[in-house]
RNA sequence: GGAGAGUUGGCUGAGCGGUCAAAAGCAGCAGACUGUAAAUCUGCCGGGCCACGCCCUACGAAGGUUCGAAUCCUCCACUCUCCA
């Protein structure tokens, strides 16, 4: 058994499962959506408020907040550093955080800061967003960065490559991809667990080799990477659905950086158990909220007088306590307390979803979750 | 009573003879945001149309000068500032 992380599954309906992943800080239950805390935070929230996130008396847990969040390695290595977070005990001491941990490898900025980076197969060589200065994250030096922040899990270094590139270009990324695999699971010398990723762009044959390659070689967890990097939203369901059923089935399996509340449904359906996405926590802050009924722009001068709460199906402290009309007058005036109580109900509303899909796959009815779920939020009720 | 300044699209406010249906901001409308360089970005925003072009109504009101006026002149109305 391995002590850094298990995971098991405790039921099943069709290609979803319903399990439980433990790890040295607490257990999850999964399907999970992680929310995303790049620098050692999730925006606009304070750790207590994270933790009061998904407060719901249908499901009276006894904690019924995040389970884990996310961090960020190469946001992180650049400040505070990775030194000052070691010698103050880790990420989770620092954020008072206890518990759960993921942290990305820096794979996902190799993307996203394509301009300032040069690529090699020793790793790869960036400049500050923030100063310009050089910095080198490989395999090594990435996976040592995770385990000193001291995270629960932590990713491969992995390439995401960009869509668009052609076959020859994925198939050569992919390939360094497992190489650097390899290398990360082979510099894993302490607690965390280390999820592999896999790649191919949306070539079936390349997410089969990778699949396998990253499935076989040992990593606690597997998860499909390359997706939601501008694709249309076809090419990244066609991705998911060829590649899940390839993954083991043993393992936890995260699609990393989805998405949408339909993604998070498709993706269950295809049998996968993790997910992450800004949107919950980037939309709040744009004033753009999800709730039960449809989505609301809450800078829309229909709700001036609205004094309905946000979403009347949601228990969060938002919805609890304060009306849309409010709401809309902290965002238009910019009030700091519009982002705050935007990001508590809309990353209230992921777990919330999250939860009812967790009961419909133990009671055998994702599907009529699914259906129910999306014909309200396509109502346009919301604004009845 | 005297001297001066002003009146521009929902609001604030540029423009000071043609390139003006009129800058910019706000408000309004629509949309985007998917392993966070994002409290961000994009489009529309007088009306009408057989709309990438045309027509109508528009820069306080009415006249006038000019090929042409939001822009110049006259007069009227209103607003504001300063001096009494």
């Amino acid at each position: 058994m391995n002590k850094r992380l298990t995971f098991r599954i405790l039921a099943t309906d069709g290609a979803a499962r319903r399990g439980e992943i433990v790890t040295r800080h607490g257990t999850i239950q999964t399907p999970v959506f992680m929310p995303v805390g790049t620098l050692a935070s999730v925006k606009s929230l304070t750790t207590e408020q994270l933790k009061q996130c998904g407060v719901s008396p249908a499901y009276p847990d006894a904690y019924d907040g995040p389970e884990i969040i996310l961090n960020n390695t190469y946001h992180l290595m650049l400040r505070p550093g990775v030194d000052l977070l070691e010698k103050l005990g880790g990420v989770h001491r620092f954020m008072n955080w206890d518990r759960a941990v993921l942290s990305d490898s820096g794979g996902f900025q190799v993307f996203s800061l394509a301009s300032i980076r040069k690529v090699r197969e020793e790793g790869v060589e960036f400049r500050s967003h923030i100063d310009g200065s050089a910095h080198f994250l490989s395999p090594e030096t990435s996976i040592d960065i995770q385990q000193r922040m001291g995270v629960d899990i932590a990713m491969a270094f992995d390439e995401c490559p960009a869509y668009g590139l052609s076959y020859a270009e994925v198939e050569k990324s992919m390939e360094m991809t497992h190489r650097w695999a390899r290398r990360s699971l082979a510099a894993r010398t302490g607690e965390s667990a280390l999820f592999g990723i896999v790649q191919g762009g949306i070539h079936p044959d390349l997410r089969k080799r990778s699949a396998e390659e990253i499935g076989s070689i040992g990593f606690d967890g597997v998860a499909i990477g390359g997706v939601s990097v501008g694709e249309p939203k076809e090419e990244m369901l066609g991705v998911m659905n060829v590649t899940a059923p390839l993954l083991p089935t043993d393992k936890p399996r995260y699609l990393m950086g989805v998405g949408t509340p339909e993604d998070l449904l498709d993706g269950v359906g295809a049998g996968l158990d993790m997910f992450d996405c800004v949107m919950p926590t980037r939309n709040a802050r744009n004033g753009s909220l999800f709730t039960s009924l449809g989505k609301v722009a809450i800078k829309s001068a229909r709700y001036a007088t609205d004094q309905r709460p946000l979403d009347p199906n949601c228990s969060c402290m938002t919805c609890r306590t304060v009306s849309r009309a409010y709401l809309r007058h902290l965002y238009m005036t910019g009030e700091i307390a519009a982002m705050v109580y935007n990001t508590i109900h809309n990353v209230s509303f992921y777990l919330d979803l999250m939860r009812g899909i967790r009961h419909s796959i133990a009671s055998n009815s994702l599907q009529a979750f699914r259906d129910a779920f999306l014909s309200r939020v396509e109502s346009g009720e919301v604004d009845a």
